[in-house]
DNA sequence: GATACATGGTATGTAATACAAGGTATTGGT
DNA sequence: ACCAATACCTTGTATTACATACCATGTATC
């Protein structure tokens, strides 16, 4: 599909991951290949700095977790922030849907 | 509502509006602002390059048409390939719906 | 000793939109 | 006759998100 497409609703996704509980950033990935590999994948450089974005603008937050075997990954949790993020998006979601219904017809968007 | 969010699907908005008639830049606008104000509004600075990139890519053609009055404006239609890129978007759409029912839960973007 | 997976990272490019400004021509009000 | 508003088109620069491609490291597996 066409990558334009996401900007600015990729970040939902994830959020919406993140939601369900904290996550690491493969967890992460690999969980959206099993759930929307239909939709779309993330290559890694496109997810990691995703996530930083996010955790700079304070909707999520990570922290270095060590494992049995000594070795570390961080895991992202959701901060209340990020919840209001993804309840604002559907808002936004239902206007860009209302605009189309709008344009091209109450036929669009029904599935 | 965050502009971000209007990347790629902002072309099949105006694509639409030519699909129902050929219209020049400023009616374009005006019909914008008449069903479209409480979601987003353009300025011409963003409205006229759009309009070029759709030419480019051949989904809409232009011609200038003298007036009664002597003066000329630039009337817009769409083509075959324009109407193929609302059907396509329409895809992309519910595919994207899809992932946020799939993440978001089924509640979401009902309305 | 090669290959694959798990996990995290960076650097650079591209393309869509935002914003700001400028320009001409007509119309209408005072 | 003048000013303001509206109709209409154009250009240039900045922002920003995402894509692409690449690197590093360790561990399990064949």
């Amino acid at each position: 599909m066409d990558r334009q497409l996401l900007k600015g609703h990729l970040p939902v996704i994830i959020l919406g991951l993140l939601a369900e509980e904290p996550r690491h950033g493969y967890a992460i990935a690999e969980e959206l290949k099993r759930r929307c590999s239909s939709a779309f994948e993330l290559g890694e450089g496109t997810l990691y700095p995703l996530l930083y974005r996010l955790e700079d603008k304070g909707q999520i937050k990570s922290k270095w977790v060590r494992l049995t075997n000594g070795k570390e990954r961080r895991v992202y949790q959701i901060t209340p922030a990020g919840k209001r993020t993804i309840a604002a998006h559907q808002k936004d979601w239902n206007r860009l849907a209302e605009a189309f219904r709008n344009i091209l017809g109450e036929e669009w968007a029904k599935a």
